[in-house]
DNA sequence: GGTCGTAATATACGACAGGGAATAACCATT
DNA sequence: AATGGTTATTCCCTGTCGTATATTACGACC
Protein backbone atom coordinates (compact mmCIF):
# COMPACT_ATOMS: atom_id res chain seq x y z
CA UNK A 1 0.00 0.00 0.00
CA UNK A 2 3.13 2.26 -0.37
CA UNK A 3 3.61 1.71 -3.85
CA UNK A 4 5.99 3.18 -6.05
CA UNK A 5 9.00 0.47 -5.40
CA UNK A 6 11.68 2.16 -6.39
CA UNK A 7 11.73 1.87 -9.50
CA UNK A 8 15.71 2.48 -9.97
CA UNK A 9 15.19 5.76 -11.41
CA UNK A 10 18.23 7.32 -10.71
CA UNK A 11 17.43 11.48 -12.20
CA UNK A 12 17.19 13.80 -9.34
CA UNK A 13 21.80 12.51 -8.25
CA UNK A 14 20.61 13.96 -4.80
CA UNK A 15 17.03 14.88 -5.30
CA UNK A 16 14.53 13.57 -2.51
CA UNK A 17 15.22 15.22 0.88
CA UNK A 18 16.17 18.84 2.16
CA UNK A 19 18.09 19.95 5.13
CA UNK A 20 16.16 22.92 6.57
CA UNK A 21 16.19 24.85 9.59
CA UNK A 22 15.66 27.87 12.09
CA UNK A 23 18.27 29.48 13.87
CA UNK A 24 17.68 32.32 16.25
CA UNK A 25 19.96 34.01 19.35
CA UNK A 26 18.47 33.14 22.43
CA UNK A 27 18.46 35.80 25.48
CA UNK A 28 17.75 36.38 28.64
CA UNK A 29 13.62 35.85 28.01
CA UNK A 30 13.79 33.33 25.41
CA UNK A 31 14.42 34.68 21.68
CA UNK A 32 16.11 37.58 21.22
CA UNK A 33 17.29 37.41 17.54
CA UNK A 34 15.69 35.21 14.53
CA UNK A 35 14.79 36.04 10.59
CA UNK A 36 11.54 36.98 11.42
CA UNK A 37 13.26 39.40 14.02
CA UNK A 38 15.33 40.76 11.45
CA UNK A 39 13.02 40.94 8.82
CA UNK A 40 11.27 43.48 11.10
CA UNK A 41 14.30 45.26 11.93
CA UNK A 42 14.89 45.68 8.09
CA UNK A 43 11.24 47.01 7.31
CA UNK A 44 11.68 49.34 10.55
CA UNK A 45 14.46 50.96 8.85
CA UNK A 46 12.79 51.46 5.38
CA UNK A 47 9.87 52.48 6.48
CA UNK A 48 10.50 54.55 9.01
CA UNK A 49 7.71 53.39 11.35
CA UNK A 50 6.74 50.28 13.69
CA UNK A 51 3.44 49.90 11.47
CA UNK A 52 4.89 50.41 8.00
CA UNK A 53 7.25 47.25 8.36
CA UNK A 54 3.77 45.25 10.35
CA UNK A 55 2.22 46.41 7.41
CA UNK A 56 4.80 44.97 4.86
CA UNK A 57 5.85 41.89 6.84
CA UNK A 58 1.94 41.53 7.09
CA UNK A 59 2.08 41.30 10.60
CA UNK A 60 -0.52 42.94 12.96
CA UNK A 61 1.29 45.73 14.58
CA UNK A 62 0.91 43.98 17.80
CA UNK A 63 2.93 41.92 17.50
CA UNK A 64 5.49 44.00 15.35
CA UNK A 65 5.39 46.24 18.69
CA UNK A 66 5.79 42.94 21.10
CA UNK A 67 9.25 42.13 19.03
CA UNK A 68 10.85 45.34 19.33
CA UNK A 69 9.97 45.55 22.98
CA UNK A 70 11.24 41.72 23.54
CA UNK A 71 14.46 43.09 21.30
CA UNK A 72 14.88 46.32 23.47
CA UNK A 73 14.57 44.42 26.47
CA UNK A 74 16.89 41.99 26.43
CA UNK A 75 19.92 44.33 24.40
CA UNK A 76 21.97 46.34 26.62
CA UNK A 77 21.29 49.15 24.42
CA UNK A 78 17.98 49.32 22.57
CA UNK A 79 18.02 48.23 19.15
CA UNK A 80 14.96 50.40 17.94
CA UNK A 81 14.46 53.89 19.45
CA UNK A 82 10.79 55.08 19.08
CA UNK A 83 8.97 58.50 19.25
CA UNK A 84 5.59 59.71 19.49
CA UNK A 85 3.91 62.61 18.28
CA UNK A 86 5.49 65.24 15.75
CA UNK A 87 6.09 65.56 12.23
CA UNK A 88 4.59 62.51 10.92
CA UNK A 89 2.97 61.73 14.31
CA UNK A 90 6.09 60.10 15.16
CA UNK A 91 8.17 56.92 14.12
CA UNK A 92 10.88 54.21 14.65
CA UNK A 93 14.19 54.20 13.64
CA UNK A 94 17.44 51.58 13.91
CA UNK A 95 20.19 52.41 16.27
CA UNK A 96 23.95 51.05 15.37
CA UNK A 97 23.28 48.22 17.79
CA UNK A 98 20.46 47.13 15.30
CA UNK A 99 22.22 47.60 12.20
CA UNK A 100 24.96 45.81 14.02
CA UNK A 101 22.34 42.82 14.88
CA UNK A 102 21.18 42.35 11.28
CA UNK A 103 24.41 42.15 10.05
CA UNK A 104 25.31 39.78 12.37
CA UNK A 105 22.39 37.72 12.19
CA UNK A 106 22.84 37.91 8.55
CA UNK A 107 25.94 36.28 8.49
CA UNK A 108 25.31 33.36 10.47
CA UNK A 109 22.07 32.70 8.32
CA UNK A 110 24.30 32.37 5.33
CA UNK A 111 26.70 30.25 6.97
CA UNK A 112 23.93 28.45 8.10
CA UNK A 113 22.68 27.69 4.29
CA UNK A 114 25.77 26.20 3.38
CA UNK A 115 25.78 23.99 6.32
CA UNK A 116 22.49 22.66 5.80
CA UNK A 117 23.14 22.45 2.10
CA UNK A 118 26.62 20.45 3.00
CA UNK A 119 24.64 18.27 5.52
CA UNK A 120 21.62 17.45 3.33
CA UNK A 121 24.43 14.50 1.57
CA UNK A 122 23.84 12.80 4.27
CA UNK A 123 20.37 11.77 2.63
CA UNK A 124 20.18 11.34 -0.74
CA UNK B 1 12.23 53.24 31.49
CA UNK B 2 14.82 50.59 30.20
CA UNK B 3 17.33 50.56 33.33
CA UNK B 4 20.78 48.94 33.83
CA UNK B 5 22.65 51.61 31.88
CA UNK B 6 25.17 48.92 30.95
CA UNK B 7 27.56 49.54 34.16
CA UNK B 8 30.73 48.51 32.23
CA UNK B 9 30.71 44.97 33.77
CA UNK B 10 32.32 42.33 31.88
CA UNK B 11 32.41 39.55 33.52
CA UNK B 12 31.17 36.98 31.49
CA UNK B 13 33.20 37.20 28.72
CA UNK B 14 31.12 35.31 25.80
CA UNK B 15 27.88 35.16 28.89
CA UNK B 16 24.21 36.88 26.93
CA UNK B 17 23.64 35.32 24.12
CA UNK B 18 23.36 31.62 23.01
CA UNK B 19 22.84 30.57 19.44
CA UNK B 20 19.75 27.72 19.54
CA UNK B 21 18.06 25.95 16.54
CA UNK B 22 15.61 23.63 15.19
CA UNK B 23 17.08 21.39 12.11
CA UNK B 24 14.97 18.83 10.04
CA UNK B 25 14.92 16.93 6.97
CA UNK B 26 12.26 18.06 4.97
CA UNK B 27 10.55 14.82 2.27
CA UNK B 28 7.62 15.79 -0.07
CA UNK B 29 5.09 16.08 2.08
CA UNK B 30 7.27 18.58 4.46
CA UNK B 31 8.85 17.39 7.57
CA UNK B 32 10.27 13.76 7.32
CA UNK B 33 13.13 13.37 10.14
CA UNK B 34 13.73 15.79 13.23
CA UNK B 35 14.43 15.06 16.63
CA UNK B 36 11.39 14.62 17.87
CA UNK B 37 10.73 11.60 15.12
CA UNK B 38 14.50 10.62 15.69
CA UNK B 39 12.92 9.94 19.48
CA UNK B 40 10.24 8.19 18.79
CA UNK B 41 11.81 5.72 16.56
CA UNK B 42 14.28 5.23 19.35
CA UNK B 43 11.79 4.68 21.69
CA UNK B 44 10.06 2.29 19.03
CA UNK B 45 13.26 0.56 19.13
CA UNK B 46 13.60 0.04 22.53
CA UNK B 47 9.54 -0.56 23.72
CA UNK B 48 9.18 -2.70 20.83
CA UNK B 49 6.00 -0.48 20.54
CA UNK B 50 4.54 2.76 18.74
CA UNK B 51 2.27 2.61 22.54
CA UNK B 52 5.23 2.41 24.72
CA UNK B 53 7.30 5.40 22.58
CA UNK B 54 4.51 7.57 23.24
CA UNK B 55 4.20 6.76 26.72
CA UNK B 56 7.64 7.02 27.09
CA UNK B 57 7.41 10.37 25.13
CA UNK B 58 4.58 11.50 26.87
CA UNK B 59 2.60 12.15 23.74
CA UNK B 60 -0.36 10.74 22.73
CA UNK B 61 -0.68 7.83 20.22
CA UNK B 62 -2.68 9.35 17.92
CA UNK B 63 0.07 11.71 17.23
CA UNK B 64 2.96 9.11 17.49
CA UNK B 65 1.22 7.25 15.16
CA UNK B 66 0.78 9.61 12.94
CA UNK B 67 3.88 10.76 12.75
CA UNK B 68 5.47 6.95 12.22
CA UNK B 69 2.97 7.41 9.30
CA UNK B 70 4.22 10.21 7.74
CA UNK B 71 8.10 9.14 7.76
CA UNK B 72 6.88 5.61 6.55
CA UNK B 73 4.94 7.38 3.36
CA UNK B 74 7.81 9.86 2.44
CA UNK B 75 10.78 7.10 2.64
CA UNK B 76 11.28 4.63 -0.13
CA UNK B 77 11.09 1.83 2.28
CA UNK B 78 9.55 2.11 5.66
CA UNK B 79 11.30 2.72 8.76
CA UNK B 80 9.00 1.08 10.61
CA UNK B 81 6.93 -1.79 10.32
CA UNK B 82 4.07 -2.71 12.90
CA UNK B 83 1.81 -5.75 13.61
CA UNK B 84 -1.52 -6.71 15.07
CA UNK B 85 -2.39 -9.12 16.73
CA UNK B 86 -0.54 -12.31 18.49
CA UNK B 87 1.71 -12.59 20.68
CA UNK B 88 1.24 -9.60 23.63
CA UNK B 89 -1.52 -8.14 21.11
CA UNK B 90 1.27 -6.64 18.49
CA UNK B 91 4.12 -4.42 18.12
CA UNK B 92 6.35 -2.06 16.23
CA UNK B 93 10.01 -2.18 15.23
CA UNK B 94 12.38 -0.42 13.40
CA UNK B 95 13.82 -1.36 9.66
CA UNK B 96 17.41 -1.40 8.80
CA UNK B 97 16.67 1.86 7.13
CA UNK B 98 15.03 3.56 10.54
CA UNK B 99 18.15 2.21 12.21
CA UNK B 100 20.23 4.76 9.36
CA UNK B 101 17.79 7.16 9.72
CA UNK B 102 18.84 7.54 13.16
CA UNK B 103 21.95 7.19 12.72
CA UNK B 104 22.02 9.62 9.80
CA UNK B 105 19.91 12.43 11.86
CA UNK B 106 22.51 11.98 14.92
CA UNK B 107 25.49 12.66 13.11
CA UNK B 108 24.05 15.61 11.59
CA UNK B 109 22.45 16.96 14.69
CA UNK B 110 25.72 16.56 17.00
CA UNK B 111 27.48 18.44 13.98
CA UNK B 112 24.69 21.05 14.20
CA UNK B 113 25.40 21.35 18.15
CA UNK B 114 29.26 22.46 17.00
CA UNK B 115 27.89 24.88 14.54
CA UNK B 116 25.93 26.67 16.78
CA UNK B 117 28.48 27.00 19.28
CA UNK B 118 30.70 27.88 16.58
CA UNK B 119 28.59 31.10 15.47
CA UNK B 120 27.54 31.97 18.93
CA UNK B 121 30.61 33.44 19.01
CA UNK B 122 29.25 36.67 16.75
CA UNK B 123 27.36 37.60 19.73
CA UNK B 124 29.45 38.55 22.59
C1' DG C 1 -4.14 75.61 19.02
C1' DG C 2 -5.95 72.25 15.88
C1' DT C 3 -4.25 68.47 12.86
C1' DC C 4 -2.29 64.23 11.68
C1' DG C 5 -0.20 59.80 11.80
C1' DT C 6 2.21 57.26 14.81
C1' DA C 7 3.27 54.88 19.40
C1' DA C 8 1.39 52.35 23.13
C1' DT C 9 -2.08 49.46 25.30
C1' DA C 10 -6.33 46.61 26.30
C1' DT C 11 -9.99 43.54 24.89
C1' DA C 12 -12.46 40.19 22.14
C1' DC C 13 -12.51 36.89 18.37
C1' DG C 14 -11.03 33.05 15.41
C1' DA C 15 -8.06 29.37 13.67
C1' DC C 16 -5.77 25.32 14.45
C1' DA C 17 -2.59 22.02 16.29
C1' DG C 18 -2.56 18.63 19.51
C1' DG C 19 -4.66 15.82 23.44
C1' DG C 20 -7.92 12.63 25.14
C1' DA C 21 -11.30 9.33 24.81
C1' DA C 22 -13.80 5.91 22.46
C1' DT C 23 -14.14 2.14 19.09
C1' DA C 24 -13.11 -1.61 15.89
C1' DA C 25 -9.88 -4.97 14.01
C1' DC C 26 -6.29 -8.11 14.67
C1' DC C 27 -4.19 -12.76 16.00
C1' DA C 28 -0.75 -15.81 18.76
C1' DT C 29 -1.38 -17.83 23.08
C1' DT C 30 -3.94 -20.25 26.48
C1' DA D 1 -13.30 -19.87 21.92
C1' DA D 2 -11.98 -16.57 25.22
C1' DT D 3 -7.99 -13.48 26.46
C1' DG D 4 -5.23 -9.58 26.10
C1' DG D 5 -2.51 -5.81 24.45
C1' DT D 6 -1.56 -3.60 20.38
C1' DT D 7 -2.54 -1.23 15.86
C1' DA D 8 -5.56 1.72 13.33
C1' DT D 9 -9.15 5.30 13.10
C1' DT D 10 -12.62 8.66 14.34
C1' DC D 11 -14.63 12.50 16.91
C1' DC D 12 -14.73 16.16 20.24
C1' DC D 13 -12.62 19.43 23.18
C1' DT D 14 -9.48 22.73 24.91
C1' DG D 15 -5.42 25.74 25.29
C1' DT D 16 -2.67 28.70 22.67
C1' DC D 17 -1.24 31.97 19.50
C1' DG D 18 -1.94 35.66 16.62
C1' DT D 19 -5.30 38.85 14.34
C1' DA D 20 -8.41 42.30 14.34
C1' DT D 21 -10.37 46.12 16.53
C1' DA D 22 -10.74 50.01 19.51
C1' DT D 23 -8.88 53.60 22.45
C1' DT D 24 -5.68 56.84 24.40
C1' DA D 25 -1.39 59.62 24.39
C1' DC D 26 1.87 62.16 22.00
C1' DG D 27 4.15 66.37 19.93
C1' DA D 28 6.27 68.85 15.74
C1' DC D 29 4.22 71.38 12.21
C1' DC D 30 1.01 74.42 9.77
Amino acid sequence: MRGAKSKTKKACPEGGYRVRGHIWVEGAEGAFLGIGRVALLEGIRETGSITGAAKRLKMSYRRAWELVESMNRQSPEPLVTASTGGKGGGGAALTDAGEKAIEAFKRMDEAFGKFREKEAKRFP
